[in-house]
DNA sequence: CATTGTGTTTACCTAACGGTTACCTAGACT
DNA sequence: AGTCTAGGTAACCGTTAGGTAAACACAATG
């Protein structure tokens, strides 16, 4: 992850990076906001931390003026002002967050990882070569879409969250028809279309443990 | 946008939700873990406003189970808990802000507004050959620009901030017609309409996934 | 005031899809 | 062998979404 920290007391700023590096990301360094808006020009960091006492340029100004040449890039302002009014001034010119010094480095970084998380592939369940995008409401098995019908595309859903677990008949009931039961026959026939569609390619992903229920998983 | 409050102190509720409708959004409201949990799987929502101290289920342990189902939905936690451990474990539990009791509500409106407005202010989407331009109030697929009346408009915008997600058929309703129902009927033809306006052209973008709702993609 | 045009909604038809049931087969565990 | 569990096939049927046409609402214009 591309960090990149504006900053103009050096000492703070050696701090933070070091802490940073130590959570394996890389920095990039400016100290005023004229550097800053330059380094933001010329390439894409993934998240910018911002201290607001500038030199030369405002914190602020910096990032509307980002914000204004539609650079999106995650930033989280950090300032001494902690009045509401400051805060709401940070927010209202493009900041993500806003924390107030002195701040435990500890709650920058889950911050910065909070951030940055949004928009990663968090939001992908991967068993083996089988990647499920709940959000996009798709999975893909390889590189080939497969083509799931809702109750198919619900025990997906539910078996991956499981992974590698084994799901019973009984939850699955449960999961996919809360109210009102279902004969054994249907959730057979669902298990089985699943199967068929997942299970086209080697290697199979989804077993069937006999008595138990069935799972999701690689066998090894 | 739709906004679900979890929160035991109805004072509280009441107070919060009043100040967000004022703000223009709609909110839902669950008094604990187990009723939020429901909502949360019946609905796709915005955002929600998670108390941590709830009577049945701890609001770390919902927002965790939340994210192990893959939602991925925006959420604040709200609580009287300050040390930097608890923040921390919020954050490790999924929340993409935490907000410590008593606050402001003008603070807890512009966190909100940070966390939502990602990618509403954008100044060009484009899917494969499909360009929009929300200032200009232009599409154009390919060269030639297209034509569109206020609700397909609308509806475009929507699924493109959305894309490559699915956008169900619910989520249209209350995002073209805020106050008062539409017939399934008008959905259908909006849809119908939009549709061949952009899929004139090979490949087609815009997909309806049966039992999910519609999505603007290239499908690979 | 009537007319035209645009945008939206309603009504209705059809085809495809998804889910259920019934029934048969193969294998596993007494 | 007999029974039980799970895999597999095919037919049935209600629902959903696509599609067409007509009615309706409303503003702009002559």
């Amino acid at each position: 992850m591309l960090i990149l920290l504006v900053e103009d007391e050096t000492q703070l700023a050696e701090l933070v990076i070091e802490y940073l590096e130590l959570e394996g990301h890389e920095c990039d360094y400016a100290q005023n906001g004229r550097q800053a808006l330059t380094l933001i020009n010329e390439q894409k960091f993934d998240l910018i931390i911002l201290d607001l006492n500038l030199p030369d340029i405002d914190g602020l100004a910096v990032c509307q003026q980002m914000r204004a040449q539609g650079i999106n890039t995650p930033c989280i302002m950090l300032t001494a002002r902690d009045r509401l009014a400051d805060k709401i001034a940070g927010f209202n010119n493009g900041a993500d967050d806003y924390l107030v010094k002195p701040f435990a480095m500890d709650e920058l970084v889950v911050r910065i990882h909070a951030l940055t998380r949004r928009g990663q592939h968090l939001k992908c369940f991967q068993i083996h070569d089988l990647l499920i995008y709940p959000d996009e409401r798709q999975a893909k098995r390889g590189n080939s879409p497969l083509k799931l019908s809702p109750d198919e595309w619900r025990l997906l859903l539910l078996l991956a969250r499981k992974s590698p677990n084994v799901v019973s008949r009984l939850e699955i009931e449960q999961h996919i028809w809360p109210n009102g039961a279902a004969s054994d026959d249907a959730i057979k026939m669902l298990i089985y279309r699943l199967r068929k569609i997942i299970d086209q390619q080697t290697p199979s992903l989804l077993h069937t443990i006999r008595g138990a229920g069935v799972c999701l998983r690689l066998e090894s």
